[in-house]
DNA sequence: ATATGTGCAAACTGTTTGCACACGA
DNA sequence: TCGTGTGCAAACAGTTTGCACATAT
């Protein structure tokens, strides 16, 4: 994989930010920095990183994908309210009675969806 | 909500399944008992049924969404080889600190990805 | 030098929607 | 009867891709 100045600058917009963003959002960011970057550039290399497993994917019930610069197992909460990505710690899980029956794990999502703290607030209001 | 004779077929064709659907495969399939249905119908009706807790969605790093008239609480595995979707018992998970954070939790989903029982025996030989 | 990557624009895929008509309660 | 649902086709959004040129190694 070859480190072009646009790769560069894709992969460290998306491990400086912990947060989560779609392929329009990062395009808009790294524009920033690369005016005349084409979107169909972010779309190739985002794909690139994830094949090499340097970003992760985060698939929701929102139409379009969010990148992930923090790699490590972990479960992403979907505010339904203000539309907000968070990041919680795994809970302990083995999967044992599913390895156990001869599957291999690779990748493991897990996506919670509901309100959070903030806009439980708000409601109350 | 109205019931139509196509959404009774859309519900029924994925609640006698134990199985997960994508639009097209649903169109396919209720086409053979109502022939001249359309895809917009079918859409239409799974965004109702969806909203109305009859059936659930899996968002998966496919394209498509899945529908699944099993609605229960359940652990989703996609096999990267055969590309077939296994249903599992979920593990425990209270969600315990989220929740203490003032978090609303309305539906979970957990997707594991990886190779089934079956592709890693085809994989061997 | 050359394989890999780029910008651009057009194509593609899954899904949604506006419309006039049809049908269930 | 009348509000909800339907078929059809066109529109849409997110993503992918073919091409000729550019660049990292």
């Amino acid at each position: 994989m070859r480190l072009t100045h646009q790769r560069e600058e894709i992969l460290s917009f998306l491990r400086s930010r912990r947060a989560h963003f779609n392929a329009t959002e990062i395009y808009d960011a790294v524009r920033a920095r690369i005016p005349n970057i084409s979107l169909g550039t972010v779309y190739r290399n985002l794909g690139k990183l994830v094949e090499d497993g340097e970003i992760i994917t985060v698939e929701t019930e929102n139409r379009s994908i969010y990148y992930d610069g923090y790699i490590a197992p972990h479960t992403h909460f979907v505010c339904n309210g203000c539309g907000h990505i968070y990041d919680f710690e795994d809970e302990e899980h083995s999967f044992k009675p599913i390895k156990d029956q001869g599957f291999t794990i690779n990748k493991q999502r897990t996506v919670l969806y509901g309100i959070c703290t903030e806009c439980n607030k708000k409601n109350k209001k």
